[in-house]
DNA sequence: CTTATAGTTGGATTGTTGTCAAACAATAAG
DNA sequence: CTTATTGTTTGACAACAATCCAACTATAAG
């Protein structure tokens, strides 16, 4: 099992991550990857309506900005959202994204 | 007084404002928004080290995508947040933005 | 009317982005 | 070894975006 390389939690800047999530196609990777959690990017990537090379190109955006974290077991590669990570660095701006795309709330811990 | 065109509050895209959030100079000026409530444009511009033409270019952008809301009064234009808006279509993205870069939470309800 | 102020517009430039297609790499299976 | 599967890389291209500069518009003030 391998790891490719990620920004670390503290290195996940604002603007790029607005910017990776400010894409419709990764947009829709991203609530794949929250309603149905890790899967294969064949999986995140299919139906589309791009090609699979465009679908790479935006894989890699998505895990450059820190929006997802990506590993590789034998030939697939395994796609997850990075939740902890981006709740710790901005607290709520994942789950209100989400909600936004019409996804049911998360049930993520309320701020008192 | 005039009102500068500007999208409807329903018709306002996630994807636009996540785009146009995303921009360093942009995100600065709807900062300076939030902090000091409506200004004109020559001060939510002032000192942002870009030529006052692209900070017009800005302005356009951050009405259009649904962020501002301008008025003109005078020589002089108007801009503020559209809070009210944001708040109803994306419950929690604006203040989420806003407390990731670095404003304290500005009272909005929390969430039960 | 002339001048100053506030901001926009258009052109030019430079760089970035989204896309496809084709070639490639790596792993797994026969 | 050969073939199939999964995903990446590279090149090309068109569209877009950020920037500056200069010219412009509109209002206000003298």
């Amino acid at each position: 099992m391998r790891l490719l390389p990620h920004p670390s939690t503290e290195n996940i800047q604002l603007t790029e991550v607005l910017r990776a999530l400010s894409d419709p196609v990764r947009l829709e990777i991203v609530v794949r990857l929250a309603l149905r959690g890790e899967m294969t990017c064949g999986v995140a990537g299919d139906d589309l309506g791009v090609h699979k090379s465009t679908a790479s190109h935006h894989y890699r955006t998505l895990r450059e900005s820190g929006v997802v974290m990506t590993k590789q077991e034998g030939r697939l590669k395994y796609m997850s959202l990075r939740r902890d990570d981006l709740d710790s660095r901005f607290p709520g701006l994942l789950d209100a994204v989400l909600s936004a795309a019409g996804i049911p709330s998360t049930g993520v811990p309320v701020q008192r």
